[in-house]
DNA sequence: GCGTCATACTCAAGAATATGAATAGTCATT
DNA sequence: AATGACTATTCATATTCTTGAGTATGACGC
């Protein structure tokens, strides 16, 4: 039960699709949590049936048809149960450490190459946070819209991917770094010292 | 088959029992890889049934028996294989950011609560880790360790953790004023602007 | 007129992870 | 002398997450 309020913080935005859900949990820019969409229309379904959200039929005719769902008083009354309850402690799941973690005894060539790799995709990312914290805030300097602004929930949650994300990259381009050193200075050299 | 490679990184470092296994993940300071005893006693017989890992019973008079394991030659090309596939992106779960996502439409106060105890934890952690990467380095200059020294994987993944854990306890702070800030502005305020 | 991409969603099976409960001896505190 | 905390581990169950496949329509470029 943990997903659901992931679910339910996304839907306070506005009305969305599971597909639109999806995509915005793709992105990682809703709730930094994860999910595939199978999870989203499977939860958005549970959700329907406790009666958390309601959704409602939408017909297109350029696309299939879609439902857009919200979240009922029920919903909300769910959010502030949860958000009033202890949190538990948050994690990181990375291979990527994990890989780092065993670089003393594994081939660094293809570390390297992925810590780049990583890098780069943090580097984009940062560049979407900056950019939709921007949206969000829309003209106005950021101490105002924190003091005086309507929703600033997404904004807070955006800035935290955002500073994660750079901690990301620097951390990447960093042990990369040490990495390609340590593959010049030769094995002997590292033990005489 | 992506606890099965923390456990054997985190062995690296030497015998370990299941019990070791388990507060080093509890601390996160091993992997950044979040596992209860109970998965890390199971992963350690799948791995030794496949061969990756080798137990010892260890008999103790003052406590109760325990067995070490070590990583094993397979294990050892199992972490090969595993560092040169490519690794799966990294995700946050974090309870804590999905209530700030929905701060808009619940109770701060609960939230600023939280926010603060987070900090505190993290403010711990990032002590912790400090005292972690000196010790490792064990005198040395950080640059000196990070050139010669002969097992930097660790502390490359605690530089990561250290980091994490200041951007943590930052955004805490800083999102708790916020919102502090803003029970003091009235709602009426918030609405005229 | 064909392949590919984007929208929009569903179902099933399997692997991984979390939860709850037990056991059992030692040590320190109240 | 009872209570709780630490070492050390096991078993069973439940939930959650991932993987893979499948359905259907329309738009776009070549």
């Amino acid at each position: 039960m943990a997903l659901r309020h992931a679910v339910l913080a996304a839907l306070l935005d506005g009305e969305l699709s599971g597909y639109q859900l999806a995509k915005a949990f793709d992105m990682g820019v809703a709730n930094f949590w994860h999910a595939l969409p199978q999870q989203l229309y499977t939860e958005l379904s549970r959700l329907e049936r406790d009666g958390m959200v309601a959704g409602r039929e939408v017909v297109q005719d350029a696309r299939p048809n879609k439902r857009l769902f919200r979240v009922t008083d029920a919903g909300q009354a769910e959010l502030e149960r949860f958000a009033s309850a202890a949190a538990k402690p948050s994690f990181i799941r990375d291979d990527l450490l994990v890989k780092v973690q065993a670089a003393d005894s594994v081939s660094t060539g293809p570390l390297i190459e992925q810590l780049t790799e990583r890098a780069e995709f943090a580097e984009a990312k940062t560049a979407l946070f900056e950019a939709l914290l921007l949206k969000m805030r829309d003209g106005l300097g950021e101490d105002e819209f924190l003091k005086y602004g309507e929703r600033i929930g997404p904004y807070l949650t955006c800035r935290r991917g955002l500073e994660f994300e750079r901690g990301n990259r620097d951390w990447c381009r960093r042990t990369a770094q040490v990495l390609r050193e340590r593959a010049h200075t030769s094995e002997a050299s590292r033990v005489r010292s």
